[in-house]
Order: C-alpha cells, then structure tokens, then sequence
DNA sequence: CTGAAAGCGCTTACAG
DNA sequence: CTGAAAGCGCTTACAG
C-alpha cells in the first residue's frame, strides 16, 4: 500500500540518497556504475518517486489546472487534444477541474489554485461570480492565468486570452441568414451571467440593426445552453406572432435542442425555418439536416492557450494583457434556406 | 506570487504554528480567544494551507483520481454528477484524467497513481493493454481500485466494479429487434480491445443464436467506437447482399453516426432499417428519428463507484471483488419498427 | 489549552 | 563524483 522511498533504495544500492535523486533527476552527474547500481534497486523496488514531496520540495508542481464547464460538453474534445499536446511539448501535467454550473464559487477556485500549488490556470469557462473575486484574491500574487475560449470579462481584462472574434462570427452567422433574406430572426442565448453568448448576441443585434431591422421584444430567449433549455425557447420562438423565420442559436448544443422541437412543432427545416448554430461540434454535421454552423478553431485554441500560459509562466505575466484572436469560420450545410414565399 | 506560510500567520497572530495548523484543522482544541486571533491573522494575510504539504505530512491525499476515455464523452456527464455528489458526500476531491486512446499506458496510469500518492481510483477505461500490468505493479499494495461501467477484464477481476448488465441489456436490445420480425440483424461494434463491446457482442450473438439464426459473415462491423467509424461501418452494412434490415450499435454516439449513413445512402429509418443505440446519452433523444436504446442509470454508477471505493480506501480492499450490478432500461424511441414486407 | 520539536520524502548547495 | 546536512510547510505526539 505505501510506496517505497528513496531510502530504501539508497539502502539497497549501497549509496546516499541525494545520489540515488540524481540519478533519477541528473542522470549525467553521476557514475556510470553507480547509476546502473541504482537503476537495478530501482527496478526491484519498484520504486516511483513521490510526486508530492518532490513538488512540495521543489515548490513548483509543473501542473496546470483546466477549468471547463462540463466534462461531457463535446466540444471540448478537440480543445482538450490541443491542450494535452501542448502541455505535452512544454513538459507540463494537466489538472482537470469541472465548474459544473455554480458548484464551484471564484473563491474556491483560487483558493484550490494557490493551495494546490498550481503552476498556472486555464479558464475555459466562465461563471458570473468569477470576476472580481479571483482577481483581489490572486491578482497581487500575479498567478498566471490564461482565459480561452470564452470572450474575456471586463473584470479579468488583466489576463491574456486566447479565442475567436465571437462578436464577428455571430455577426457573419446572422448576416448568412439576412442574405438569404430572412427579415424576422430570433435567437436562443445563454443565461444572462454567460460571457460566451453576451457577446454572441452583441453580434446578432448588431448584424440586426445593420440591416435596419429592430429587434423585436420576445426575439431573444434564454435556452440555457442546453438542449431542453432550447427547447422550451424555441417553442415560445414559434409562439410569436408573426413568428421569427429564422434562428441563430448561440451554440450547437441548444441549435440541436431548437431543431428538434422546430420539427415536433411540424416545421420543415430549412423550408418552413432556418437554423445556424454555433461551435461545429461533431454532432452537427450527422444532424438532420446538417447544420450550418460557425466552426471554431478549438485545437488550435487549446494549444495556443497552454504555449501562452507556459510563458507567462516561466517568464512572467505581461504588464498588460494579449488577446490572441483566431480565425473562425461558417460552415454552410443545410440547415439555412431561403425563407417561404 | 508565493503564497502565505504557516509561520507568518503564527507570527502575526503571536502563537506557535501548531496552534494555527489546531486552529484551521481542530478548532474546538483551542479556546475562543486565540481562535479569534488566528482567525483575524488568517484573514488579513490571505493564508491558505498549502495543500501539497498537508498530504505530504499526512501521508494522504483525499484525492480520487478518476479516469475515463476522452473529455468531451456526453455520456460521462450523468457519471460526473453521480460521482460528484458521492466525493463531496465522502469529503474527497476528484482529480480527472483522461487516456485519449492510448496516449496513457497502464503503466504510467499505475505510476501515476502512486507518485501523485491517490487515495484510490476509480476506472472508467478499459485500455487494452491495461489489466495484468496494473495488476502486477500495484495490486501487491492492494490499491484501492474500482471499476466503473466498463465489464471488467479478466486480469482485473480481483476488483470491485459498478456496472450494468451489459450482456443482458445487448440481449434485450437484438431481441427488440428480433420481436419486431428482423431476420438479417447486424451489429456495429467497438475495437476488439474495447471491453465494453465484447460484452455487448457477446448478448447480441447469444440473441442471434437463441433465435435460431447465423450470424453472417459481415454481419458484425468495427465502428470504433466513433461518428466517422460507424459511417464506414454503416456502408459496409449496406453494401452486404441481402443487407441486414436492423441494426444494433454498441453506443449511441456511433447509432447517431450509422443513421445519419443510412438516411444519406436513401434508407427511411426505421421504414427501411431499424437502428438501436446503447447508453441514452443526451442526444438520442432529439436524433432524429428519436433513437431507441439502452438507458444506463449513469449517475448511480458513479455515485455507487465513489461510495464502493471510499469504502474501500476507509476499510481495505475486501477479500474478494464485488461486483454491483445496477439495472438497465430499454427506452422505446422511434427508431425501430418491422421489416418491410 | 499551548509550545517546542521531530519528521514526512525529497532536492540541493556545500564540502570533500 | 559522492555524501552529510539543511530545509521546504505542515501536523502531531509529547510535555507542561
């Protein structure tokens, strides 16, 4: 049950265990014959260092925390492959931390960040109470943070970040829906508190009034950023008089929820009403029909966010804070026609 | 940067660190009095026990290391939210990992349990290459290891699992379709590794057999277990003369794939071909059209893995493994229905 | 109730 | 190249 400690193994090859460290971590400084005289007790020890008092020793854990919203939020798979890559290449460990919708307070976070020694933190998430807080309890002690994905809190300004133009891809997503001369479009949002879907919806008003259109009260409803949350918002969509021909979802979780409950209502889909989502997750292309999305980038988010991380790191934070914008881009299938008539 | 130590607390609340570690860890072993001033000295320094060195000097880390398949699996939602709940229950927190097909070997899961010193682990992979050397390295500590959803292999039977009954729920799952007068059922599986579809094999075979029928050659396709590999499995399916007119996939995630296929190559489903999943994962209820299959109480299995484990951390591995089986479900949904003709 | 002291397993200047 | 020794931050018998 309890592992073996250096001691042992320095007892079994005969040496001192600060030789029996080096051959672990500096292999160069030592002997060949001692080394191969402590592999051996090594090997029929079976001994593994302890991570724990090493980190403690070292007072560096070279792990980074990833605080996501959900493990089993499917886009997420492809950020996380970005993620481990990088870390891989930097010679980092990854901690996975789940937010779970407000199981989880700003306060908790960081306190978790300082106690457990963490190196840095990704925020792939975001919760309403995150703000202010993480930043008076750990902003003096300049922790290097990193926010991905998500669109960056007026509070956590001070931290890089990593995403799309998301206010410029949900521009272009309901521009395509305009073109294809929709006149009444609505939109399924996230809660209020969600950073991702408030600038998703600045898009959307401004795509909106651009075209000279004023947003109609009942336009925009909260889906929840889950399938049954869409559900309900898009059937008080379709309860609208005139009802909207058009909807832009803020993400493909929801846009799935909507166009299943759009075809329970007896709607066509394009036909009768038009669907974009957002996200490009691995669902969206087998949906039925297809769905025309806005593809995000997510490996590439994931990598760079952890390279930028990794320099804040080992060199510092920034005195001010960098955003690094990538590329999105719409991906037409067919879940957008022209409107009836 | 550096956080608060112990000492400085002590300093500025004028006691030994003894009395600051009673204060935070055993508060009523210290009179009101000094508590107070701890506690003010606490506050205005910001200090947070350094998590590192607490379960390095307690030789023990409340931490649970959970490993599942991929970040991003929809199905481990509801397993989360059962574990979850359970840790917090139990007083211990989780530290997820993931093993991204093979980018982990037993060994360095085994490792790592170890030297990050785990109270446990609760396994929810099945990696081919897993069970005799996580066997061989650790089972003389007799680790605490549960196994979670998956069947268990047999190098691994020595320990405790929560899972369904994943033969009979395959079973039931080919006869619904053998019920409903299909004679060509074929089955889209997982990598022959994966655990988790042999069983699932194995109930459809016995299903088959009990009925009288062969199974055909091309009848059982690797899928594995992915969107894009059911495709291809899907139109090997199809390309079979005379083509199976049902079909049982080992996952819903790989169901989603193999309709979309079927509904691509012209098929009506379930008119033309009847499609059954596993797992009720989140989205089989909203494909379209609504999937049929086997609904896993996941929260319970994640609850009831967390509680069987911390038994086991608190009172040893028991003599011999338990393995708790919790009941599946059919859900009828729509995508199934007799044969044509 | 409180403090002085030992020690968890490791690493790393410092001598030799 | 190798060893003796100090010390990371904490907890916990042991005295008092």
């Amino acid at each position: 049950m309890n592992a073996v400690s250096i001691k042992e193994v320095a007892r079994l090859a005969g040496v001192s265990t600060a030789t029996v460290s080096r051959c672990v971590n500096n292999p160069e400084k030592v002997t060949e014959k001692t080394r191969v005289k402590v592999q051996q007790a090594i090997r029929t020890t079976g001994y593994s260092p302890n991570t724990l008092a090493q980190s403690f020793r070292r007072g560096r854990t070279n792990m980074i925390m990833v605080v996501l919203p959900s493990v089993g939020d499917p886009f997420f798979s492809r950020v996380m492959r970005g993620i481990r890559k990088a870390a891989k290449a930097k010679g980092y460990s990854i901690v996975i931390e789940e937010t779970q919708l407000n199981t989880m307070t700003a306060d908790e976070i960081g306190a978790m960040l300082v106690s457990k020694q963490m190196d840095g933190m990704l925020l792939l998430a975001s919760l309403s109470p995150f703000g202010t807080e993480i930043l008076s309890t750990h902003s003096q002690r300049r922790l290097p943070i990193v926010v991905g994905c998500e669109t960056v809190a007026p509070e956590l300004a001070e931290f890089s970040s990593v995403h799309i133009d998301n206010v410029a891809a949900a521009i272009e997503a309901t521009q395509f829906l305009l073109d294809k001369g929709h006149s009444r479009v609505g939109m399924i949002t996230g809660q209020a508190a969600s950073l991702l879907t408030k600038d998703r919806e600045l898009g959307y008003r401004k795509a909106i009034d651009d075209a000279g259109i004023e947003v109609q009260q009942g336009w925009i409803v909260n889906g929840e950023l889950s399938i049954d949350g869409a559900r309900s918002a898009m059937r008080a969509l379709l309860d609208q008089r005139p009802a909207p021909t058009a909807v832009f979802c803020a993400n493909d979780e929801m846009a799935i929820g909507a166009l299943h409950e759009a075809k329970l209502a007896g709607l066509l889909v394009p036909d009768d009403l038009s669907i974009i989502g957002f996200d490009d997750m691995r669902y969206a292309e087998v949906s039925d029909p297809p769905l025309t999305t806005i593809g995000q980038p997510a490996e590439a988010i994931g990598e760079r966010a952890i390279y930028r991380l990794c320099s804040e790191i080992e060199n510092g934070r920034p005195a001010s804070s960098q955003n690094e914008i990538l590329p999105h881009q719409l991906v037409v299938r067919q879940s957008v026609a022209a409107p009836r008539s």
